[in-house]
RNA sequence: GGCCCCAUCAUCUAGUUGGUUAGGAUACGGCCCUCUCAAGGCCGGUGGACGGGUUCGAAUCCCGUUGGGGCUACCA
């Protein structure tokens, strides 16, 4: 085993989605292997045939695919897959725990009880050199032995995944401090079957906010809750990177790739890490900003695509433009959705407290009184619209507020919406004079 | 119960050969800016669980206590 190119895996069970602490693992190991140039080794492990549906695999390399993390080597979504150590679900692996199995048989290390296969604990004490952890040492001189292959055939988690290991290759097991315990299993599994046992890194957990375990019950452990609320891939990632690691300069905002560049075992905390909503929230508002409009754009059509706001026959332009100007004010999708609203229909919803306090007849007066200039400025630009705007309430001897309140109600049926000026100049003429006219009657 | 891991602001963290006014970020409060909402700028409070050591000196090393988490399955 070359310990110089190493060989990590993500080992997911389909169980119809990934959790947070899944897809953080996922990303450590799948950095790791970035950094060093190794490979990335994606294995399903569905020994529980019960919960082993297509649906669930496509949850995971959907989520896996959405978070940017790809594999060298696993199934693939078409139904083949790609490397030399396959096959890559355990599923399809029975003979070959098999034969390990027998062969723990043979050399007395495993026995037959009860229609079930022990395997002989080794009474001594094991120490696990973990990476991140350090030595940590297990007495297991009154270890029980454990079952490996149940009585009805079927084969246990720590013999599958030791087996795995070993035949795939794994330098370097990367996983859950959930783990740390069964290590000494695992490694005496390893020993037992001649081999060394690949190197380790338990990594800390992820809890609720509230610091107990994420449970695959709890609100906010699932990925696709991320996906489904508008968070961004790119600030998602870059968030579960925090938990955990650091860039140790004090800056939280960081690419993948300077990520990759960075990242490395030694570094990662040993203490669980609570997962903070708001911090989450901060950083997709940082992506949803500072991206470029171009690489935002894909994601907010597929927001508004799904909330059916849009279709085919959207101008493309003009909603690009629109996304520009929303989000510099929204954190999620959901709320750049919300925010799209007003300016993608042309039928508004106007609030009869809003209309009260802003177009009454004072407020339709004052609109009355910026349309002339509206119609007349020679080119619909922000700038030029906002200059108009200000000479006009100089004129009127009226605070520019006064209008630009009024018009925000009038042109989106909100009093919180986008920068005016630049909402104007991206509904156009044509638009803001239709709105404007249908709230204060036509021209006489 | 047994075994294992962990312990810096509310939260995520910096600190890692003992010497810092314990730094940053989010959140929170105040002020400024302002066209609503954000964003931005400035200021602010809050911190090494507790108790013992070692030392001239401890967040940093040792022990204990407490607290949190994990494992202890013919789940993965």
């Amino acid at each position: 085993m070359n310990k110089m190119i190493p060989r990590v895996r993500f080992a997911p069970s389909p169980t119809g989605f990934l959790h947070v602490g899944g897809a953080r693992t996922a990303l450590f190991n799948w950095l790791y292997a970035r950094h060093f140039k190794g490979t990335f080794i994606l294995r399903i492990e569905d020994t529980d045939q019960s919960r082993n549906t297509p649906q669930a695999l496509s949850v995971i390399f959907d989520n896996l695919s959405w978070l940017g993390l790809d594999w060298d080597e696993g199934p693939l979504p078409d139904g083949s897959s790609k490397g030399q150590f396959g096959p890559y679900f355990q599923s399809q692996r029975k003979e070959i725990y098999n034969e390990y199995c027998n062969r723990l048989i043979a050399k007395e290390l495993a026995y037959i009880k009860d229609e079930a296969v022990y395997f002989r604990m080794p009474r001594k004490r094991i120490i696990v050199s973990d990476l991140i952890c350090g030595d940590i040492y297990f007495d297991c001189s009154l270890e029980k032995d454990f079952v490996i292959r149940r009585k009805d055939g079927s084969f246990v988690f720590h013999l599958v995944n030791v087996v795995d290991d070993l035949e795939m290759q794994i330098s370097h097991v990367i996983r859950g401090e959930d783990h740390l315990s069964n290590t000494p299993k695992h490694i005496a599994l390893f020993e037992a079957l001649g081999m060394s046992p690949p190197l380790y890194a338990h990594i800390p957990l992820i809890l609720n906010p509230s610091g107990t375990k994420m449970s695959k019950r709890d609100k906010g452990s699932s990925v696709q809750e991320y996906i489904d609320e508008g968070f961004l891939p790119q600030a998602f990632r870059n968030y579960l990177c925090l938990l955990g690691w650091s860039l140790k300069e004090n800056r939280e905002i960081f690419g993948i790739e300077e990520a990759i560049a960075k990242f490395d075992l030694p570094q990662i905390h040993r203490s669980n890490a609570r997962f903070n909503h708001q911090k989450l929230l901060w950083i997709n508002g940082e992506y949803m900003r500072s991206l470029p409009l171009d690489e935002l754009y894909p994601h907010a059509f597929f927001w508004l695509k799904k909330a059916g706001l849009i279709d085919q026959n959207t101008d493309c332009s003009f909603l690009k433009q629109a996304v520009g100007i929303v989000r510099e004010k929204v954190k999620t999708g959901k709320e750049l959705v919300e925010w799209m609203k007003p300016l993608l229909s042309d039928t508004l919803q106007y609030d009869e407290a809003v209309v009260q306090q802003y177009l009454d007849d004072k407020g339709k007066e004052i609109l009355r009184e910026a349309l002339p200039y509206l119609e007349e400025v020679s080119s619909f630009q922000a700038k030029e619209l906002e200059a108009i705007i200000k000479n006009l309430s100089l004129k009127m001897g009226r605070k520019t507020a006064d209008y630009i309140h009024r018009l925000r109600v009038a042109l989106t049926g909100r009093t919180v919406g986008p920068s005016l000026y630049p909402m104007l100049e991206v509904l156009g003429k044509q638009k803001v004079l239709n709105r404007l006219y249908k709230v204060v009657g036509p021209k006489e």
